[in-house]
DNA sequence: TATATGCGCAACTATTCGGTTTCGCAACTA
DNA sequence: TAGTTGCGAAACCGAATAGTTGCGCATATA
């Protein structure tokens, strides 16, 4: 049950259903009708996904629209801006090597 | 066997181990020193890491040392791109309402 | 050479996961 | 009212997962 976004974003169905809730609230049926599965699975996938809060849910007559929560999206990035920081200083590094190759050419 | 990067960080005790050799190569034996288990069982999440290319190995004599192969944390950066995408347009929408109410209430 | 160390691999186990089928309930509709 | 539709929940199943223990092998050390 100790569901958290890594590995609610592991499954790549999962991340289809990201995808396709990004663009506009869908219906259990609606998204269904996108993949080679159940929509009782889709509802799993969903039920997952509300768990930790990727997507929110409106009830309209006996129809629940499901749509991406944005905001969440970037519990993702943070984790990724340590990395981030990282791969940029090792590209200013390489900027520096280049530049003192470039020199040494110029000698 | 079909490994993805988005599953191999799916695992909190893999995110750590990034964590780890993301700022120094180190040996099996030096990770597992910083968990709660085994050695085999950190050997286990190595071996997943380097299925998908997320740590790289360097054998020195009997040991190996393990390192995080940053270019490969890219991948998440890229498929998170889309998204990132999406909440700067509210961001910006955000904005722009504000300025509207701003220019509401100077009436 | 004998022993200790570092490691991966294989076998086994309990748990989780993704899927299906079946069901019941609420809400539309004829 | 009777029948249909949309949905979540529960029970079940096979596969994958994360962990363990017990090896064997290569390397370092006495």
């Amino acid at each position: 049950m100790r569901r958290d976004i890594f590995q609610a974003i592991a499954d790549p169905t999962r991340r289809a259903i990201i995808a396709l809730v990004a663009l506009q609230a869908m219906t259990p049926n609606a998204i269904a009708e996108h993949f080679d599965t159940s929509r009782q699975a889709v509802s799993k996938h969903l039920r997952i996904l509300a768990e930790c809060q990727l997507v929110a849910q409106e009830q309209k007559g006996r129809e629940i629209f499901y749509s991406l929560e944005i905001e969440k999206m970037k519990e993702i990035d943070e984790w990724l801006e340590q990395y981030r920081q990282i791969w940029e200083a090792r590209y200013e590094q390489l900027g520096e090597v280049l530049e003192v190759m470039k020199k040494q050419k110029e000698k």
